[in-house]
DNA sequence: TGACATAGTCTATTATAACAGACATAATGT
DNA sequence: ACATTATGTCTGTTATAATAGACTATGTCA
């Protein structure tokens, strides 16, 4: 007899949540419903819940996005989420040192996550803000918040197209592992060519007191621009990270 | 015999989440139990599930705080939510012809929120960004934000303290409702000295096809500016407004 | 014109989540 | 020292939320 497994309401709201800020439009209902695979009854009834309490909010064709509460809270995080209160500092002092464009990057739904940014002196280099993602296999922080999770996990939870750029695959799960081992020994990790092919980054992984990555600081620069400074980079980050990873500890 | 009240537990989640923001400061499980009422094993239960799923984070010290994915979702709600996306220009324009601060206002758990916000030119006239909140008593928004809502439930959902100033009162519910209808006849709304004694404030209503309230617009100066310039400001604010809500309709 | 998919509403069933409350330890104060 | 509060864990009960599925209505495309 097969196991029927009813999820509770709390999950299927996240559920809801997570498809439309991983589809970055609005959507009816009944999309929801079939796009995070629960029952139309139970959405219609979540969805009118995460409605009244702004947590969703509508358009005059019944299509729902992501609501106000979400966007008032989340502006809430930074300020008092001590990671990256903490952090901002440190990243835009390595900028300046560096020259170059520094993050704290972190994992949501297994993607990588820019928590805060020193966009770096390049005006027109990189476009992208803190609240953006990129997937975890094309950055040089990725080889570092994978770590500890195996590979089958991995396999599961990493969608597929997040290994291509433009249709084409320029990278395998093999070689993201290795990768990453190489760079948990080394303590640093380079990339180059993956998310662009101009684009190198290389990154450093904040540790709490049990060794768990909670974080990473990562810089970006133009590709020319690695091998010459490689090992400057790489001295800084691990020293940006040791900083932070001792503010935190701290600050509790 | 009493009636059991059994709440869902997406409502009480969402509490959690409400109970931290409003606090502004990570709190212990415990401590969120009693602030939100909410019995202490299901808080207990409920925080488990928001924390796997990075709604919430924590703290070395087992206290909790709203987590990375609200701050992730958050900032993606501008990109797509079509009233931020579409008022910041007219918030922007509005803010160079008046030569003052402009936001776009809406109200979240019964507080006046900012949405979007253009700064003006006075260099340090004004701290609060996108995202922070008022006292709807103390606004000239706030005139608008409650038109339809009737007085027992204001009453009951505006909290004492909204009415304060450093701990003096500034205004009673009946003298805001009063003003609401003076505002809502006019077309606009004025306020002098409510949010602080320096300060003026005029806005304007974005409304629905329904004429339902849906947002604001409003602009801030030193009270000083108030008289010389009322006119003009109210004429270009209900301007804004009725760009702003034939700009929302066409979005449809 | 019919066939099929899409979108929303409503009801009955039952698996289980929300709950009350016992238990165990720190903290804290007097 | 003792009482009291704050904090976290665990278990059994039952009210109900999550679900399946019937029923509409609208759109569409062959």
């Amino acid at each position: 007899m097969a196991k029927i497994t009813r999820e509770r309401g709390i999950d299927r709201a996240i559920d809801i949540l997570y498809c439309l800020h991983r589809n970055r439009r609005p959507m009816v209902v009944n999309e929801l419903a079939s796009a995070t695979g629960a029952p139309r009854s139970t959405v219609y009834s979540l969805v009118k819940v995460l409605l009244d309490r702004s947590f969703l909010d509508t358009y005059s064709d019944g299509r729902v996005y992501l609501g106000r509460k979400l966007f008032l809270y989340g502006t809430a995080v930074p300020e008092h989420y001590s990671l990256i209160e903490l952090a901002q500092p440190v990243v835009d002092d390595l900028a300046e040192t560096c020259g170059e464009r520094v993050e704290l990057n972190s994992v949501v739904d297994w993607k990588q996550a820019i928590l805060c940014v020193s966009p770096g002196p390049r005006p027109f280099f990189f476009p992208l803000n803190a609240g953006a993602t990129y997937p975890l296999p094309l950055t040089a922080s990725g080889r570092f918040l994978i770590a500890g999770i195996d590979e089958e996990t991995l396999r599961q939870m990493i969608p597929e197209e997040d290994y291509f750029r433009n249709g084409k695959r320029v990278i395998a799960l093999e070689h993201f592992l290795r990768d990453s081992e190489v760079a948990q020994s080394k303590g640093y990790s380079v990339t180059s060519g993956l998310l662009d092919s101009y684009l190198g980054s290389m990154a450093a992984p904040i540790l709490t007191p049990n060794d768990d990555v909670i974080a990473t600081i990562g810089i970006a620069f133009p590709s020319s621009e690695l091998e010459a400074n490689e090992e400057r980079f790489a001295r800084d980050l691990v020293r940006s990270a040791a900083i932070l990873r001792d503010r935190l500890r701290a600050d509790t």
